[in-house]
DNA sequence: TTCACGTGTAAGAATTCTCTTACACGTGTC
DNA sequence: GACACGTGTAAGAGAATTCTTACACGTGAA
């Protein structure tokens, strides 16, 4: 996964999952090793249904990792880790991806000439 | 500028201004050549209040700089170009970054254990 | 004066994001 | 059975984003 260089869309996923001060909490907190949700809610201060949320958005940005595992008194665990990622922005780097930005209008129609 | 540590306030400013489909255009254009909003907005096909919004939030996060110059006919056109940033995504770097969050509080309060 | 072209900004609607609260289910232990 | 601890998800409020439309001002040319 590390230097491969990213669609545009997937580029637009992976900045929006990173660019919330929640969401980096917990990446970075799982750059320190695999934890299970329960857990990680609580180390981290958040209500769990709010964790479970961001690590889907996490984990649909290809940024963390989600498995269920079953613990030795049967529970069922859901561990989440890290992927080891590597995107480098800048400005030759976004150029290079926009063109494969699927048509991301606006609202309604493409924008017309302003003053007809 | 390249290859600065970014403060977590910076990089989630950074990363929410380049994570929206038409900002990355706006970039991406803008790394081809300096020019001037209004012709900005023609070239990418978007609104010239809507582009203005969005070149607000891009000099916000010092991606890109503008400068109010005056043409020859004596108009004030403002220009704008890339600055030449280069921030590098990893969990690595993020952990670095994280440390230096101002706090985020959710809403209200820091949350507390579910299940009183 | 009027038109074309540049600038900036405010008001409002529609959508998305963030977060809390509440519910559902399963398993091992007291 | 009741409780503790794990899982998942849905409903709703409040705030932030995104976008359109409309207005303001200034200068040069017809």
């Amino acid at each position: 996964m590390t230097g491969t260089r990213p669609t545009g869309d997937e580029l637009v996923e992976v900045l929006a999952a990173l660019s919330n001060p929640l969401r980096l909490r917990i990446v970075a907190t799982l750059a320190g090793g695999r934890d299970y949700v329960s857990n990680l809610a609580r180390v981290i201060g958040v209500s769990r249904p709010l964790l479970h949320m961001h690590l889907q958005r996490l984990e649909a940005a290809g940024l963390v990792v989600g498995s269920l595992e079953l613990s030795d008194d049967g529970k069922a665990m859901k561990y989440f880790e890290v992927a080891d990622f590597d995107f480098t922005l800048t400005p030759a780097a976004l150029a290079a991806a926009v063109p494969t930005l699927t048509t991301p209008d606006p609202h309604r129609g493409p924008a017309r000439e302003e003053r007809s």
